[in-house]
DNA sequence: CACACATATTTGTCAAGGCGTATATACTTA
DNA sequence: TAAGTATATACGCCTTGACAAATATGTGTG
């Protein structure tokens, strides 16, 4: 019954991050809740690949998920443990400087303001600030 | 010829973070140089197995190593990106707070001021700061 | 040169996790 | 209830990396 140090917690929290599909993800939904849809569109990656790494973050405590009807909208969840919520926020922000994850922020901003440019997304849920 | 972008760099890194003993091994690093029968002894652990995650920080670029005669020390690297490095010591700095880490610390302090203590190491060199 | 010591690497085995394709589930609408 | 849409999971295949045990490499010493 040996409690685990508070670092043991951080292992699976790189291997979250040891991922660029999973960065790109993370990059996307901080600070909104977003429609996997909008999630495949912008990425440009099939979809059960995108959703399979959803889950990954799902399980690793990284992100929450919340049905909408049909839609299923993800947002970031603060880890349990302190460091862990620290050290990702030290990331997201890291993120937040590439200048390529801009693009992608930039092409999320656009899908849902010009929805009827993506044909796929026509009529699906506007992301939410959060 | 695309320039990678500053994230994709820090896959590579998050794996490296991603292991127990790469943590363990890191903090004990930090902020000296250490020869390898040290971290041996402190960790209990194969030494194998410590040279083989020694092996992966140096190919991610975190860890230098130097020879001294029959000796390996290791240091910290600072990774050539900029963002890598920072996420570094960020992540060296919540190491530092996590009180079985500060044990490994203090037993590598008592391996080298009181070397006979630990049979092994006997005529070994001591960690020097770096 | 032969031997001992410190460290690194190889070998074989196993589990985790990446991918695309196919299929299942959940919900809405006709 | 049947069909369609959005998302999730299962499957098969492949790569990476963790481990222990054995072995190789590099260095000092007799």
């Amino acid at each position: 019954m040996t409690r685990p140090a508070p670092s043991a917690d951080l292992v699976p929290l790189f291997a979250a991050f040891a991922d660029p599909t999973r960065l790109r993800l993370l990059n996307l939904i901080a600070g909104r809740e977003v429609c996997v849809c909008y999630l495949v569109e912008v990425l440009r990656q099939g979809q059960p690949k995108i959703s399979r790494h959803l889950a990954y973050l799902r399980r690793a405590g990284i992100v929450a998920a919340r049905r909408e009807g049909k839609w299923m909208h993800y947002r970031l969840a603060t880890p349990r443990n302190a460091a862990a919520a620290s050290i990702l926020a030290t990331v997201l922000d890291t993120l937040r400087q590439d200048p390529q994850l801009q693009a992608d922020r930039e092409r999320l901003s656009r899908a849902c303001c010009q929805p009827t440019r993506f044909v796929a997304l026509e009529g699906a849920p506007i992301p939410t600030s959060v």
